[in-house]
RNA sequence: CGGGGAGUAGCGCAGCCUGGUAGCGCAUCUGCUUUGGGAGCAGAGGGUCGCAGGUUCGAAUCCUGUCUCCCCGACCA
């Protein structure tokens, strides 16, 4: 993509309305741009972001042998009055009559949805487990929202939902989530902390929460410092022994580890910190199954309600915590896994027939291959153009000017640690293609 | 929902107390000079001062109402 034909409005001055350092750097990189309290537009360089890490999340869901689905965004409250949530659940539910005075909602989650859905379908146990998620807008009307993204008040979440003939087939299924919330969060280049959580209002008995930790997280935290000595190729090759041993640590959010009377950890070894929600993961049992009237026949000719659990991973949240916890005083440094482009190539002087000729060559060799190349190919001064690539952080400028060229060689940087190299452009190439 | 704050040009702000018909920086446009880490000079465009009433000869400024946004608390991916 040039940047000269591109929609990139880049900000210098930081946004008054902005507190913490994301929604800063997310408004002053021209990611998203607010419309209403808790409610943002994606901006092209934004919406490329929230379309990579969904597909990381949507991958690890294949993986760990989840169906996609989507469902839709608005419902009718004769479904929640089947659950008897729609009365329990607060004004945080958006709800407002169609033309005929239906009451409809913007679904805030859709287990009733999903519910309804494999009731239509499945009647036999040899239709399960199956566990079905979905990557779809939600509407939760906050009382406050706040922090840009990260807590507004229509998200992205991917919502997987799974059905089992009884509890030990739960718990695997529980397990593979777990496994796949893991591999997805160390694939974002997060370390996310599993934490016990008491299982509130969605109801069940077993629930996990995952913590990016950060100083502007709104949880505080208390855990075993050896969560922190987990590495990413471990959490990459998670297994149920794996997660035995995460569970096995102790992890509390603040209102709970202040229940505990005597905490296992050593003082030593205990970390209080801060963290980003950006997942929570619930076995629930029979709760909508039996409430909807959700049944299969079971081998002995028996009437089962299945054992179901849900299990939601924030989207567009993510985006806001991989930037609190990649970022610099220049700006964002996203990871490669989710970058909207890999590469910005630098033309340092576009009013330079040769030196323009030469980095539209290089960006029409980079635009046959894998990665995507942010071209700046305008007439502008070499430092707003370094000043415009730190702050939206793609990982890698490749720089073409005429000193260079008259040396035979372009600059690599790569913008997570700031290291420059000359190369020539053959072996520049390889190294990016590579 | 309670408590606090703010709405003036695309962004960041001043002006308001002490009414006299709107200004600064950045950004944008034009020209010239520049060009390897947010250039300089000269010029230009852009605002019914959130909205609605009221007071007044006259309102960004005073009064009333209203809408919106932000921050602090209880909820959540």
């Amino acid at each position: 993509m040039r940047l000269s034909r591109y929609f990139l409005p880049v900000v210098k001055e930081t946004p008054a309305d902005a507190q913490i350092v994301s929604h800063k750097l997310m408004l002053r990189a021209g990611l998203i741009r607010q419309t209403a309290a808790g409610i943002y537009a994606w901006l092209p360089l934004g919406h490329r972001v929230l379309k990579k890490i969904e597909q990381v999340v949507r991958e690890e869901q294949d993986r760990a042998g989840a169906i996609e689905l989507l469902m839709p965004t608005i419902q009718s409250a004769e479904l929640w009055r089947q659950s008897g949530r729609y009365d329990a659940y607060g004004p945080e539910m958006l709800r407002f009559p169609d033309r005929k005075g239906s009451e409809m909602l913007y679904g805030p989650t859709n287990e009733e949805m999903i519910t309804q859905i494999f009731l239509g379908a499945v009647k036999s146990y040899r239709d399960l487990p199956r566990t079905l998620y979905h990557i779809q807008w939600k509407f939760r009307d906050e009382v406050r929202p706040r922090f840009g993204i990260m807590r507004g008040r229509e998200f992205l979440m991917k919502d997987a939902y799974s059905f089992d003939l009884d509890e030990a087939g739960l718990k695997a299924s529980y397990e593979a989530m777990f496994v796949a919330y893991l591999r997805t969060f160390a694939r974002l280049g997060l370390q996310a902390v599993p934490v016990r959580a008491p299982t509130g209002p969605i109801g069940g008995d077993l629930s996990h929460e995952f913590h990016i930790l950060a100083d502007t997280g709104e949880s505080a935290l208390f855990y075993d410092a050896a969560l922190e000595d987990v590495s990413r190729e471990e959490l990459l090759a998670a297994d149920a022994a794996t997660i035995a041993r995460l569970t096995g640590l102790y992890a509390m959010e603040e209102e709970e580890h202040a229940k505990v009377a005597n905490c296992p950890v050593p003082a030593e070894r205990l970390r209080s910190r801060r963290g980003i929600e950006v997942g929570h993961i619930f076995a629930f049992g029979t709760k909508y199954s039996a409430a909807m009237g959700l049944a299969v026949q079971a081998p002995d000719g028996s009437s089962v309600h299945p054992q179901m659990g849900s299990y939601g991973i924030g989207v567009s949240r993510l985006m806001a915590a991989i930037v609190e916890a990649s970022h610099d005083d220049n700006g964002i440094v996203w990871p490669e896994s989710v970058a909207p482009f890999t590469v910005g190539l630098i033309n340092m002087r576009a009013d330079d027939a040769d030196c323009a000729n030469a980095a539209d060559e290089i960006y029409g060799k980079l635009q046959g291959g894998r990665v995507a190349t942010l071209y700046d190919d305008r007439d502008e001064r070499g430092g707003a153009k370094f000043a415009t690539m730190d702050l939206i952080g793609l990982p890698w400028q490749l720089v073409v000017g005429p000193k260079g060229l008259e040396k035979g060689v372009v600059e690599l940087k790569r913008r997570a640690t700031g290291e420059r190299e000359e190369l020539s452009l053959e072996s520049a190439l390889a190294r990016l293609i590579a």
